[in-house]
DNA sequence: CAGTGGTCTAGACCACAAG
DNA sequence: TTGTGGTCTAGACCACTGG
């Protein structure tokens, strides 16, 4: 006796889950509504609020206003990946970490660059390239644009004790950006910075981040062969 | 003449934004407590806990129990990025979709595949091998391991008219995965599955999906050349 | 031990959208 | 119009963990 009845969100929410993978309810049903699950689960309806909202952030899910709750007919899956500082990244491998600056001025940016950062033509922009290394070995070179109108302080940041990267993120909040990847093939230049061959594949990742005004900074990634991101789902 | 005060999480969760991103409340620093907040902005607690759990979740606070709440020291960044089914992707784009089965056998499987799948030396699995395209043209070339003690039924299913993902996205609910990103240099048997040439550079997804009791299936997808994956933070 | 976040409840009102 | 999810409240107890 005693045993308390323990129904917390999560018990609610692992019970919904059983059903679904136990195909009690299909792909497209609509279940029950708060309120019956409430009553069946004997708890509050804000709990099975819960349980429910959490499953439909998921995905697996869809739930509309009046409509009611169905289970996900395509079940997107969203994998999160997280973006670590460079830095981090390399430390938390346990190996040491160091960066240089190759070069850093002002200059006009290429128009594919002025596109991304929606600068009008003839606006000098700060131009950073940075090789970061991993116990010594080329890791990652980047090619950064910086709008300094985004970011007042900067060029008079000491970019080369804190990469710009750590820099900017310590500094300059952001509201958004977006991150893509996709795959080259080393040429001459990057096999020189990289020490790696020519022909090498090599991970690339562009990336944009900005505030509500303007684009901040746009940087391209370009890692030394045999580099893979790794998420779960 | 009312004017009724408006307190959502929403509101709340604005406003500490806000602050963060003034600087009011700095990186490692503690917050008031939810207690205060909710004295502060006019609400329940429950409003201001809602509100920060879910600042919590997107990596921009620490919240721990006794402790107290502090802006997070290092904003890792979350991109969330969803995995659409191939076909979807294609279509998306307003191409084509079409998909060949090139192999299907039962095999022992190489030791890595052995390894990311659990199973036992000697065990048969399912390999699959396919040609996804868009507009008539190699997009992605799948090669597939599935476990069919985890997926009974597998072995009759018709995988020519519903590719092999698309078939366990329906009917095998799983329950993680994991998911990782390369590139490699396209050799003689990718250049000629994707028509392309030796060298070029293609993007690799691995990706493997697991249930409570058996890793289901594990998969290798190389794009064509050319493939870029996208979100945005 | 005691302070903080984590959760649950019962009830209420609201916002949205399907019919 | 009306049913359903979305949210808010005031209060309560719990769970974790720092001091």
């Amino acid at each position: 006796m005693s045993g308390r009845e323990f129904n917390s969100w999560q018990t609610v929410q692992t019970e919904v889950l059983r059903r679904i993978n136990a195909r009690e309810w299909k792909p497209g049903d609509f279940i029950p509504n708060e309120a019956e699950l409430a009553v069946e689960f004997g708890c509050a309806r804000a709990t099975v609020n819960r349980a429910l909202r959490s499953l439909a952030e998921s995905g697996l899910l869809d739930r509309r206003r009046k409509a009611g709750t169905r289970v996900a007919v395509n079940p997107v899956r969203k994998a999160t990946l997280s973006i670590p500082v460079i830095r981090h990244e390399i430390e938390g491998k346990g190996q040491s970490y160091r960066h240089t600056v190759l070069t850093q001025e002002r200059a006009v940016p290429p128009a594919e660059i002025r596109a991304r950062m929606r600068t009008e033509p003839g606006v000098q922009l700060m131009h950073l390239v940075t090789l970061h290394m991993a116990d010594g070995k080329p890791y990652v070179f980047g090619n950064r644009w910086i709008n300094p109108k985004a970011v007042p302080g900067v060029e008079t940041a000491d970019l080369s004790s804190q990469s710009a990267n750590e820099w900017l993120v310590a500094n300059v909040p952001f509201e958004g950006g977006d991150f893509s990847f996709s795959a080259m093939t080393a040429g001459t230049q990057e096999a020189e910075i990289l020490a790696c061959r020519q022909g090498d594949a090599l991970v690339v990742i562009d990336r944009s981040t900005w505030n509500t005004t303007h684009v901040i900074t746009s940087v391209r990634l370009t890692f030394a062969p045999g580099y893979r991101m790794h998420t779960e789902i």
